[in-house]
RNA sequence: GCCCGAGUAGCUCAGUCGGCAGAGCGGUUCACUCGUAAUGAACAGGUCAGGGGUUCGAUUCCCCUCUCGGGCUCCA
């Protein structure tokens, strides 16, 4: 046996070593830098702990703590820190699965006679957190006996369940009837395929225990609620730190906060959960959000339609929404001596009447109806939120009749379409999500699914985007692709949805008469590019932090004067910019110069004019825009206005 | 729907041996007339989310309901 081992860097360059040495050694040998930043090592492409020895000839990569898979290790041994703490400090408790999530980690746990967490408990936890750590425990990882660990973890019914289950599982911890296992002696082990970090004592410690939430077992609602607790763990002080201030940045841009303090929109309790009321100002922008689209569905040959809130339950029935939605929908209201009628949770139904009401030539496909439908879901209790998650909404609705031949071209024209639409109020960064079959609720033959989802699928692939599975997130009636847009600090919202449906225009026969003579059923493309209007609205909000741009913003320009005795000019300069499509007021000299324009800045308006002697006699105006370093001044009224008007025409 | 937490003035929040309800901002009025992010004073403003219970007495303790927040499940 050689007593030197050769091991491939990534850089593809060959070190030796002394046989026996491990990743730990490896990190050391390169540099001391190194070898305090390493985590766990990249063996062969398989993650390993520092500890395990190498194998001669292996490439070997060593994962720093600042890196993705660092932190992920991080995270991971920080999690099992908690469940020993947890362990410790709760007898009788017992624990279920624990890994790390994006910026985190979290641990579920049941405690004996359905106690939950409090507040103060968490402070507890996180201070036996941080005896472990000062502890530096190590993690050793081990291989037992099925059996063996059956005994080992008798107490945990949970742990049991993985023990049992596993085998067909892909992530699994056990192996022809091996269990892996990590302890950290005196008295912790948990079921883990690792990596984990050395000892508690390395990279661990820059944690923060976040809250306590209830979560099924499994994720599965007909199963027992645990009590979860939530983390974030970072390589250092300083990331923790920064990772907490993002949280606060985040929470500022929040749409619920920011539709309270710039008067946009409420949610009334006498109303009801999940229904919002548009205030003036929210009024306005959703007023624009709204035209704009109009004039784009308009130029993009879409029709327009309209259809009721209510209608029998016959129609519902037909679609099928009764049997497949009906959990979402509003329960019925029985009229005319017990006829049922319910409120709509979709539109899609009515415009399947209106194509039906006469026959339908092929020339006219693809049909294109538009609809900004008001519908009512019944969510929830727990699910409502903000404007992203409501009981009464209006989408920004459309269904395509389109004939099979057409309807890979019509999917192609509608994602740029989509793109180039919300590009336009200022999402321009997009991935997309293809949602395919769901597994129990689902309407129509597996052939007519598989030809959906393809033709999707193809209009996907055509696009420069990163395409994520959604499996079995369709529909019933059918898959879909969804945008999903990253906003101005990163984060990922749901916008629009195209849905390929062959089984309602069969429900509802639904046909056109080819250019052979003959009848067929149209291919229905459902799709909503805001989702819902409210939802954009949040999101734009959040995505903006309420400083909508000129085109959107509720008041454009707020005219100032310096003195009491300049407001009839400021009143001037206001009337003229209304004259002239803008929206624009003033407010009177009553409190210092300094005050209003705080005011007015605290409101996020685009541009503040100030208005004094000099303008009075000029015939000028002050612009103290938004963003700008410094106010300019002495700008002639008719270029403001010029500058505006571009500015708004341009969308800015 | 389920788990945890919270509802006090328009907003943000103080108010723990149970004993007449507080601040700042905002609002109104008056004074100040000011060239780019807070002028001063006075006044108004509350069924302490709603209902029930315990108590001589409840914003405070207990129960129920509603609403909100964080999660789970579900979803535009």
């Amino acid at each position: 046996m050689p007593d030197t081992i050769s091991i491939t860097l990534p850089d593809g360059l060959a070190r030796e070593l002394p046989a026996g040495s491990t990743g730990a050694d490896l990190a050391a040998a390169i540099g001391t830098r190194l070898a305090r930043d390493a985590v766990i090592a990249v063996v062969n492409g398989t993650e390993r702990d520092l500890g395990d020895p190498l194998p001669d000839g292996a490439t070997v990569e060593i994962v720093t703590a600042a890196s993705e898979r660092g932190l992920f290790t991080i995270r991971h041994s920080t999690a099992h820190v908690l469940a020993q703490a947890v362990l410790d400090l709760f007898p009788g408790a017992t624990f279920g699965i624990g890994p790390p999530v994006e910026d985190g980690f979290y641990y579920d746990f049941e405690l004996p006679g359905g106690a939950t967490f409090s507040p103060d408990d968490l402070e507890r936890i996180d201070a036996r957190m941080r005896e472990i750590i000062a502890e530096a425990q190590p993690f050793v990882r081990d291989e037992i006996p099925s059996d063996r660990a059956r005994e080992v973890f008798a107490a945990h019914p949970y742990k049991l369940e993985i023990i049992a289950g596993a085998a067909e599982d892909p992530t699994s911890v056990t192996e022809a009837g091996v269990v892996r296992t990590y302890e950290n002696p005196p008295n912790f082990i948990d079921l883990c395929r690792g990596p984990h970090v050395r000892d508690t004592g390395h990279h661990l410690g820059h944690f923060k225990l976040m809250r306590v939430a209830g979560a099924y077992w499994r994720g599965d609602e007909r199963n027992p609620m645990l009590q979860r607790i939530y983390g974030t763990a970072w390589h250092s002080k300083a990331a923790l730190e920064e990772h907490l201030h993002r949280l606060e940045e985040a929470a500022k841009r929040d749409h619920r906060k920011l539709g309270n303090e710039l008067d946009l929109f409420s949610f009334p309790d006498e109303i009801g959960s999940g229904l919002a009321v548009f205030h003036p100002k929210g009024g306005i922008v959703r007023r624009i959000m709204e035209d704009y689209s109009r004039r784009r569905h308009e130029e993009a040959g879409y029709e327009f339609v309209y259809s009721p809130h209510i209608t029998k339950a016959g129609l519902f029935e037909t679609s099928g929404h009764l049997e497949w939605f009906a959990e979402g929908m509003f329960p019925p209201m029985e009229l005319d001596g017990g006829t049922e009628y319910y409120l709509k949770p979709m539109n899609c139904p009515f415009h399947c009447l209106i194509f039906r009401h006469r026959t339908r030539s092929y020339r006219e496909l693809p049909l294109r109806m538009f609809e900004f439908g008001s519908v009512y879901r019944y969510e929830k209790s727990g699910v409502v939120h903000g404007l992203t998650r409501v009981r009464g909404m209006t989408q920004d609705d459309a269904h395509i009749f389109t004939t099979k031949e057409q309807m890979g071209d019509e999917l192609d024209s509608l994602l740029t379409f989509v793109l180039d639409l919300l590009a336009d109020y200022g999402l321009d960064d997009f991935y997309l999500e293809l949602s395919t079959r769901p597994e129990e609720k689902a309407i129509g033959s597996h052939e007519d699914w598989d030809e959906a989802t393809e033709a999707l699928r193809q209009a996907a692939a055509k696009r420069d985007l990163d395409l994520v599975l959604d499996e079995g997130g369709g529909a019933f009636y059918g898959p879909k692709i969804s945008v999903q847009a990253r906003d101005a600090i990163g984060r990922t919202w749901q916008m629009s949805t195209l849905q390929l449906d062959f089984q309602e225009p069969q429900r509802f026969g639904l046909e056109y008469v080819g250019r052979d003579g003959q009848r067929h059923t149209p291919i229905m493309i459902h799709r909503a590019l805001f989702g819902s209007v409210e939802r954009f609205f949040g999101v734009l909000t959040e995505h903006y932090a309420g400083a909508f741009p000129t085109w959107l913003a509720p008041v454009q320009v707020r005219v100032l004067g310096v003195r009491g005795d300049h407001d009839d000019y400021a009143a001037a300069v206001a009337a003229r910019l209304r004259a002239a499509g803008f929206r624009a007021d003033w407010v009177e000299a009553d409190e210092p110069l300094g005050a209003r324009i705080r005011r007015a800045k605290l409101e996020k308006l685009p541009h503040v004019l100030v208005v004094g002697d000099d303008d009075v006699a000029a015939g000028t105006v002050a612009d103290n825009a938004r963003g700008a370093e410094r106010p300019e001044r002495d700008i002639p009224f008719d270029d403001f206005a010029a500058r505006l008007r571009a500015e708004v025409a341009e969308r800015r």
